[in-house]
DNA sequence: CTCCACTGTCACAAAATAGTAACAATGTCT
DNA sequence: AGACATTGTTACTATTTTGTGACAGTGGAG
């Protein structure tokens, strides 16, 4: 259900793996290559949505074959993000000269990784699609900032909808009600835990209301559970 | 349930933003603190199940401030993973020697990261493995806490779902009630070993209710045992 | 066979946890 | 400013979970 596969050209595994890790979070889905060559032959396969090149790669280097792509005419559209090491400030600039759409500094932040992705797509038109979270008959739609089940709209309140986003896009999962805070209010704001628990009446009844029982559900001593299946 | 608790002790925010993402998504809880100072005052709040730090630190150096922990009655025991940047190799074995537990090299891979915490935690005290446990046609789902039989979702309390999470880690020997106490409800509380009998009951009257007599075994004089085979 | 430690089962009370409604504070829109 | 929606908090209630004592059943040692 990811709809989003972003091609990671990095030849450092740990990295790599973060890589991974981070975008899977997002529901981003990836693809791996270690070297350009290999990344070469990936994009038969499938072109990506979007590539994170590292600038330093083994043979050819990423800035080398990120300006290949960006003269044929098939893979040239495809965003292109740099990942370059810290003190290599003038490979940035280099870098976006070529085509590149933005750069990041390593290490990096998960959170603006992520924004920086959004934001990527979006200028490139790619992001419409993401938009919309489908769940069953479930529909949240991001960009229109709107809630339906089966075509019916649900009026629900901002907190309310950050709830279900992040309910439909962590399904099946329990999650502490410390967790739900972090997530969806912000590791900084301090709120009792037990707020959660009527935000969770609230919605609840909005479900209801639109013949939907089981959705929320409570886990005793540990937190809430979003499902389909009972 | 054992859900931990790491305090990270680094004072580049990237860094510590990704380590605080890689912990919630396997379901560790984190606290933050960007120097020695300010982590010292989070143990007063909150003793946590494991610290990873940073070996480079502003003020006092990561190292002194292990050094003087590991003095501390109270905070000897809380395992250390030190965390050190690629070419400081030789830190490393000044680390283990101050009684550091575990070390590792920015920038890390997530899976390695969180297998070395696990194997940490495991060492030091109790911890169970992977999310999912299959055990012929059971299936104990930690991440979305579920525990079915050939598919079909069995309903148990916070206490009998740990119990039979340990039972299916620890399948086919023999536990003595104060070890199950131990491992199942932890070092610290005093309860009457009689209870397991009770708990153990209630298990087995819901596996009865979904077909399987024999799973949980009583060894008269000694204690019960969880095994597929009769 | 008889005794007795050991175990299974039940009922009850205490404790923990979650659901709910009401209220107050805050922010937003007209 | 006034009306309204939103949100967090609290107090109260309902429900579930848990520990314990009592008692009966069981099986093995002698």
């Amino acid at each position: 259900m990811p709809s989003f596969t972003i091609l990671i050209v990095e030849d450092e595994d740990a990295i790599r793996e973060m890589l991974v890790m981070v975008l899977d979070q997002s529901n981003f889905g990836s693809i791996e290559a270690t070297d350009a060559e290999e990344a070469q032959k990936l994009l038969d396969d499938k072109v990506p949505d979007l590539i994170l090149l590292d600038w330093m790669l083994p043979g050819i280097s990423g800035v080398e074959w990120a300006r290949r792509l960006k003269k044929e005419p098939v893979y040239k559209d495809i965003p292109i993000i740099l990942l370059t090491a810290r003190g290599e400030e003038e490979d940035k600039i280099r870098g976006l000269e070529i085509g590149a759409d933005d750069y990041m500094t390593k290490p990096f932040s998960p959170k603006e990784l992520i924004a920086r992705i959004r934001a990527v797509l979006r200028r490139s038109g790619k992001i419409q699609g993401q938009s919309q979270i489908i769940l069953g008959d479930l529909l949240l739609d991001t960009e229109q900032h709107r809630l339906t089940i089966s075509d019916k709209q649900l009026e629900v309140s901002p907190t309310e909808f950050r709830l279900m986003q992040f309910f439909m896009t962590h399904p099946d999962k329990v999650y502490t009600r410390t967790q739900l805070l972090d997530q969806v209010w912000g590791r900084s704001v301090y709120i009792e835990e037990r707020t959660i628990d009527v935000h969770i009446r609230r919605l609840r009844k909005i479900l209801e209301e639109h013949g939907r029982e089981d959705l929320v559900q409570t886990v005793r001593g540990f937190g809430y559970r979003f499902s389909l299946q009972g």
